[in-house]
DNA sequence: GCGTTCAGTGAACGGTGTTCAGGAGGGTAG
DNA sequence: CTACCCTCCTGAACACCGTTCACTGAACGC
């Protein structure tokens, strides 16, 4: 059932990822999907979860920077992999958060630095809110995009790639020059 | 009328701001809005509009990192001003990016440092998607909140200004780490 | 007086998420 | 064989939503 709502959103896009419209895929009434989830957004919810879930970077056994690079990457590839999800991710991350599978990854990534838990919590959630964000906007774009919207030139998806790789390594920069002064302040 | 949709969003949120609403809380029917905004969205750009201007931080004669820093916190200071405002925010965003009066902003202060222009819109766009990745986030939490969900602790305004600061800051680090390594290769 | 533009009415259209009484169908205990 | 319960689903409704469209007054220049 979360398999075939996945595959409207692929094809339809999330506005028509309707009740109504996934019952009728099921061969089903609609008043059916009620009886295993409680409500639309717990059935997103468990879609936002997939989502995240199948874009795990592979263990690595590089230096922190490296790791949390490979896991933004990695999220946001899970992310383009299904239209509009990063907005189902976005949504369902409120309830949950702290719990959230991408905030637990990026948080084992940075837990291989040198910082302590309160400064791995908040850097996951810097990182995590800047890769939403991007896709994010990202999705939307070309949304408006096949609307037919945004008559001139469209972003190509290569400057998006590229704005990206720029926020997550200025971000690990700046988290490096942060353990860099941390230590300094430590040692000296 | 604009003024009329601020006030609701304000009170009831942005669930509550429909057009029927809006209309009967200005004593009219429904379709005369359709005289004066072709369409839903088009009325919601015009509150994002409208909710951005207000939130200008004061001229400054800092370095540009200060005045990023400035930038920063009164686009956030704006956007908490209003309920759901970084939803509304974000969605208008994608369809006049490069116009956005937030996006220009923070360009302007990033144009005070020392960075060739395709590094101040990557920089402002890093920046904004942080900023609006937290404040949507935290308000999305707040909402929920108030629905009685997250029955649990509710993470106080305080912790969530303190990791939006860390967010803020790490960015401008990781911006000056980069400035500082490109005037080096230039230089040496 | 006449035509035009502004601003709004009132009813409808097609869609949405969600609820609720009830009914098949299977398993199991008496 | 009967009676019951549990699982899963039906069919019809409810209360909304954004949007459209023919029509109606009021105000104004010619």
């Amino acid at each position: 059932m979360a398999r075939a709502a996945l595959r409207i959103l692929d094809e339809l896009g999330l506005p028509d990822l309707t009740m109504r419209r996934l019952a009728a895929d099921l061969g089903v009434q609609p008043s059916a999907l009620y009886w295993h989830y409680p409500n639309k957004q717990t059935l997103l919810a468990e879609l936002a979860d997939r989502i995240v879930h199948r874009g795990a970077a592979e263990q690595s056994t590089a230096g922190w920077d490296e790791r949390v690079r490979q896991e933004a990457l990695a999220l946001r590839g899970a992310l383009l992999a299904y239209r509009d999800s990063a907005e189902i991710v976005s949504s369902s991350l409120a309830l949950g958060l702290g719990e959230n599978p991408a905030h637990r990854r990026l948080r084992g990534a940075f837990e291989g630095g040198p910082f302590d838990p309160a400064t791995v919590a908040s850097a996951a959630a810097t990182m995590l809110h800047f890769v939403l964000g991007h896709v994010s906007l990202e999705q939307q774009r070309s949304h408006y995009d096949r609307l037919g919207a945004l008559e001139g030139r469209t972003v190509p998806l290569e400057a998006s790639e590229g704005d990206f790789l720029f926020g997550v390594d200025t971000i690990i920069a700046g988290l490096r020059q942060r353990a860099a002064s941390a230590a300094e302040a430590l040692g000296g």
